[in-house]
RNA sequence: GGGCGGUUGGCUCAGCUGGUAGAGCGCUUCCUUCACACGGAAGAGGUCACAGGUUCGAGUCCUGUACCGCCCACCA
């Protein structure tokens, strides 16, 4: 290794391996890109030439910092590298943003599971220290994955690298939350929301999974109640209605009992009043058009706590709300001798009671779908919460009118529908968290103001004892520390035990103080542990002695009915002055700054040079599962905050799954380790495998198998090269120069150059411009294909097996001499395989570049310093020579009948033999060609004869092409009944074949109406194939 | 309950605007000759899920059916 040359990814004096070693190029490789900074996306000076061009700008999903790639982010690298490397390499100003994402819910858990393996709980540590070991974890993977990146070739601008909860995009979600908060699109209420037991945090409708489970239908009957005795007790009528439910345990949040209005079953049963057995409430019956009469017995329970139909049917009928559980799924107080069971435990006990005492029917097994949570798979509940909401209306309209527009595409195209549906029906988005890891959310309370309308949860540790016991459900979540000790979690299917803290004393019959919400409907509280948390308000606490500094470490908040002060900026004192300002204690959903993240990594809020420049971008390529949680908000957010579309082309690639079929997964063991495959195969074998696995959108299998074909490619191409190379030897050869030949002569030059290299020219600017279009249609895997099938089979294959022929001629044999040095196929070869490595460069790039600077160090005029920004070649010389290919054809196919005649008849592989060949009217192209004929087929002496009459007929085998026929004599080798045999196959073939044509050409419908290429093709085949015919036939007959 | 995707040789998949069915792997036979056995040569192997329809012509367009998969949806 030369010192001037130590960047270089390749040395010039070292001779290539024999294979391919990805392990010993492909570090070495991405250092010299790096170093060289070819990576940086750079804003060109104004008026200069690229100043002109378009910007080409793709901001990268962010990974989770959860843990290592896996394959799918390898199809993202590989697929945004891809377009990257070839905007690059066409000249464009390009940048790629590189980024990861803090992803809140899921490193959460990650670090919690970490932590439970010591043996402790989130809240063990508090917040702060908490949050230190999420740092701690961020710390350890951040540069994994960046490494990993840089594994996979991805040529990203890494100093523009962007975390989400670096300082700009804090600022950004910051400044979305005011100006959605001032425009009163921002709103804290209580609804309705999705609450994992587990995760003990309020969901958003996408991160609910829809499971279906095997369940039961359970009749349970209600008394019917009329009056009351003497002694205040219910007189029951002796009549029962029965409703079928699927969550015996919510009855006892019941307020009424529904049936539809057009049933005749139960008209006179509306207005009654039915008896909630075991808990003794009294409840109505009432009708709503919900209700569908078929199912069940046509009368359902209503619990508006716990059900979102529910609700709706009790906001309609102004039902009051009963909330029986708790934050963990343990039945709270409203449960009665229920309280403090896990819901399943309730549900249990519930069915054993009512059996026992005649209120369970029967019961039906029941295939239902069950919302899970998308994190840990728990079962979620419907809770009764405050939480703040993004009012999505408003928003959602433009962002249908940009995709309706074509302002926005979609690759492929069919998911627009999928968007726009969903936009369509778009529902408020829960984006509060009750979680530790995020952005917090920027609205502060007032003490001053505020202290009594301030709710704070204290762990028991911290509560001093004279305040009130346990009032757990406040109105959102209640205490963290309160789940601290709650019973493990016992849901099915959960991997992940809750935080074990040992269970004691029952928290059944604790005083239950209900608190009247601002809403003013009754919210009930519930004692969930033996160690209750304190809930107070904060003026409360502080009047019982505990200082702002325990309320601000240990405590939880909420705001309800207080004014919050939404900012950017953290506000330094309460506006009144004097009082203590506590945040609030949520954080947003993760995929509000993901929302962001077209323009937070550019620099938004802030005017930047970058934002004005790159923004919009140019194409976001993701996973079509994340249209919704993901897609749909940039667009939305890009608009609201920058009245702009956030990139043009929506690319969406599908999911990767194992050989199997099988989602990757971690804990299943099914997952793809993408640095395994790279260690063995290469980071181009991985590449190419998924670029060509499958087509825009749609999943894949990937198997090692397949990665392979990618191994060998990269294997192929670096022979190839290493031979072309060997035969440059010591002298520098100067490419072929196709531009100068077609500006100096527009048309092909039919005389001056050999077959082959027209034939091979034509080819690889037609691949050039195949492979144009294709990436231009967003084909990738189409044009990688392409380009495979050209290195292979046509320049490998033939091109390269004649250059030899030219180069060293047939002289060992000692009949022909070789070429003379100016008919040297090295110009061409070098041209063809130099476009070739082009070509494919952005989908293969170590190799490429490392052949690239191996084999343009052999050439003179390649003015690029390296591939990865050499032009990439558009066929734009527009160079085609039909003849060439017509031509090149007939001699590949002499060739290969050839080698089929000495196949079948089992000829030793290296014996030459005679032959003799004739072509109507071809005669130059088999006389040009000879010499390839020869050596290729080892055909000799070969004859090339005006008439194959003139051939021997005695113990031959004949092959008859389109316009031209071989003979190849085999005395000695030749069996008269397999020739037979062989050439009666073939005769069968070639009459199916003209029969069906000819029924064709008979139909006058088709001549009338097929166009006249169509039918002078169809005729001309039909031609051809007679020909053959009789070619064969005439071989037969000679047979005797 | 809606919607979408898939169903092409043994396996995994291409086949983009309708005009002679392709690839890789696997399989058969042969070849370790001076780029490559991560290779070369020759070959076998497909009623393109099924049923209709449009068309001169359909793997390709339309309708329906069947399986498989996915997404959305408040039938308790």
């Amino acid at each position: 290794m030369t010192p001037s040359n130590d960047q270089r990814p390749t040395t010039n004096d070292q001779p290539m391996a024999k294979a391919y070693e990805p392990r010993t190029t492909e570090d070495r490789v991405y250092r010299f890109w790096e170093t060289r900074g070819y990576f940086k996306g750079r804003i060109p000076e104004p008026g200069s030439a690229v100043a002109a061009r378009d910007p080409f700008c793709i901001i990268m999903p962010p990974p989770n910092v959860t843990g290592e790639l896996h394959v799918g982010h390898a199809l993202t690298d590989t697929v945004e590298d891809i377009l990257i490397r070839w905007h690059r390499m066409l000249g464009d100003p390009t940048l790629w943003v590189p980024g990861v994402d803090h992803a809140g819910i899921a490193t959460q858990n990650v670090v919690e599971k970490q932590l439970a393996k010591e043996g402790i709980s989130r809240h063990d540590l508090g917040r702060d220290e908490f949050e230190k070991r999420v740092w701690q974890w961020v710390g350890r993977y951040r540069p994994i994955i960046s490494n990993q990146h840089r594994r996979l070739g991805a040529s990203a601008d890494w100093s523009s690298e962007v975390f989400t909860l670096d300082d700009t995009p804090q600022r950004a979600v910051r400044t979305t939350f005011k100006k959605m908060f001032d425009d009163g699109l921002i709103y804290r209420g209580e609804r309705l929301i999705n609450w994992c037991p587990r995760c003990r945090t309020a969901l958003s409708d996408l991160e609910v999974e829809h499971d279906e489970q095997q369940g039961n239908l359970w009749y349970i009957r209600y008394p019917v109640v009329d009056g009351a005795h003497a002694d205040g007790s219910p007189r029951l009528t002796g009549e029962h209605i029965t409703v079928a439910t699927t969550r015996p345990e919510t009855y006892v949040g019941d307020v009424a009992v529904a049936v539809n209005p057009r049933d005749e079953r139960y008209t006179s049963w509306v207005g009654r009043t039915v008896m909630l057995p075991v808990i003794q409430r009294e409840i109505p019956v009432l009708a709503d058009e919900a209700i569908e009469m078929e199912f069940g017995t046509g009368a359902v329970k209503v619990t508006p706590g716990h059900d979102p139909t529910d609700f709706e049917i009790g906001q309609r009928h102004g039902l009051r709300i009963v909330n029986v559980m708790n934050d963990d799924a343990t039945l709270n107080d409203e449960a009665g001798p229920y309280a403090g069971m896990d819901r399943y435990e309730a549900r249990m006990t519930m069915l054993r009671d009512l059996e026992e005492l005649h209120y369970l029917e029967k019961t039906e097994p029941h295939t239902m779908q069950i919302g899970t949570c998308s994190r840990c798979h728990t079962v979620v509940e419907p809770l009764m919460s405050w939480q703040w909401f993004v009012n999505m209306g408003p928003l959602a309209k433009p962002g249908i009118a940009v995709v309706r527009e074509g302002r926005i595409k979609f690759v492929p195209e069919r998911f627009e529908r999928i968007y726009l549906n969903w936009m369509e029906n778009i529902r408020d988005w829960c984006v509060s968290r009750q979680l530790w890891w995020g952005h917090r959310i920027p609205v502060w309370y007032s003490t001053d103001e505020d202290g009594d309308k301030i709710i704070v949860t204290l762990p028991a540790e911290w509560a001093p004892d004279h305040v009130a016991q346990a009032p757990g459900n406040v109105a959102k979540a209640p205490s963290n520390m309160a789940q601290a000790s709650s019973p493990a979690e016992r849901t099915p299917g959960d991997s992940q035990p809750g935080t074990a803290v040992p269970h004691e004393g029952s928290p059944a019959g604790t005083a239950v103080p209900h608190e009247r919400s601002p809403a003013g409907r009754t919210v009930p509280h519930s004692g969930a542990g033996p160690h209750p948390p304190a809930v107070a308000t904060y003026n409360e606490l502080r009047a019982s002695g505990v200082s702002h500094e325990t309320i601000l470490r240990y405590g939880t908040w909420s705001g309800v009915g207080a004014t919050p002060i939404v900012s950017i900026e953290t506000p330094e004192r309460s506006p009144a002055g004097g009082g203590h300002l506590l945040q609030e204690t949520d954080v947003l959903d993760t995929w509000f700054s993901s929302g962001l993240w077209p323009f937070s990594t550019l620099g938004w809020p802030e005017q930047t040079a970058e934002l004005k420049y790159w923004y919009p971008t140019s194409v976001m390529e993701t996973g079509y599962d994340i249209i919704f949680l993901w897609v749909s908000r940039m667009i939305m957010l890009g608009l609201y905050n920058l009245g702009e579309i956030p990139y043009s082309t929506v690319y969406l690639h599908g999911t990767v799954r194992n050989e199997h079929g099988q989602r990757m997964s971690k804990s299943l063991g099914t997952g793809i380790d993408p640095l395994e495959v790279i260690e063995k195969y290469g980071a181009d074998a991985l590449r190419y495998t998924l670029i060509t696995s499958s087509g825009p959108g749609n999943d894949m299998k990937l198997s090692e198998q397949r990665v392979e074909m990618g191994r060998n490619f990269a294997n192929k191409l670096w022979n190839v090269t290493r031979f072309v190379i060997s035969m440059i030897g010591d002298t520098k050869v100067a490419p072929f120069d196709i531009d100068a030949l077609v500006s100096a002569n527009r048309q092909p030059p039919t005389t001056s150059l050999p077959v082959e290299d027209r034939w091979i020219l034509s080819r690889v600017e037609g691949l050039a411009r195949s492979v144009d279009e294709q990436m231009r249609k967003f084909e990738l895997g189409e044009a990688a294909r392409q380009v495979y099938e050209f290195v292979w089979s046509e320049f490998a294959d033939w091109y390269i097996e004649i250059a030899k022929v030219r180069v060293r001629g047939a002289t060992a044999e000692g009949t022909r001499e070789a070429v003379a040095a100016e008919d040297s196929p090295l110009p061409v070869l070098a041209y063809v395989l130099e476009r070739s490595l082009r070509l494919l460069h952005p989908f293969m790039p170590f190799v490429t570049e490392e052949l690239w600077q191996a084999l343009t160090s052999k050439l003179d005029g390649i003015d690029q310093d390296a591939l990865i920004v050499a032009a990439y070649p558009r066929g734009e010389s527009g160079y085609a020579d039909a003849a060439a290919e017509r031509e090149m054809e007939l001699l590949i196919d002499v060739v290969r009948a050839i080698r089929n005649i000495r196949a079948e008849k089992k000829v030793e592989p290296g014996k030459f033999i005679e032959a003799y060949v004739a072509a109507d009217g071809a005669r130059g192209v088999l006389e040009a060609g000879a010499l390839y004929i020869e050596m290729l087929s080892r055909a000799r002496p070969l004859h090339i004869v005006g008439d194959i009459s003139q051939a021997p007929k005695d113990q031959v085998a004949t092959a008859v092409l389109e316009g031209v026929t071989a003979v190849v004599p085999l005395a000695g080798l030749f069996d008269t009944a397999a020739e037979r045999a062989r050439l009666g196959k073939l005769i069968a073939d070639a009459e199916a074949e003209a029969g069906r044509i000819d029924a064709k050409l008979r139909n006058e419908q088709f001549r009338a109406k097929a166009p006249a290429k169509v039918v002078a093709a169809e005729e001309e085949r039909l031609a051809a194939v007679r020909a053959r015919l009789d070619g064969l036939r005439a071989g037969l007959a000679e047979l005797g």
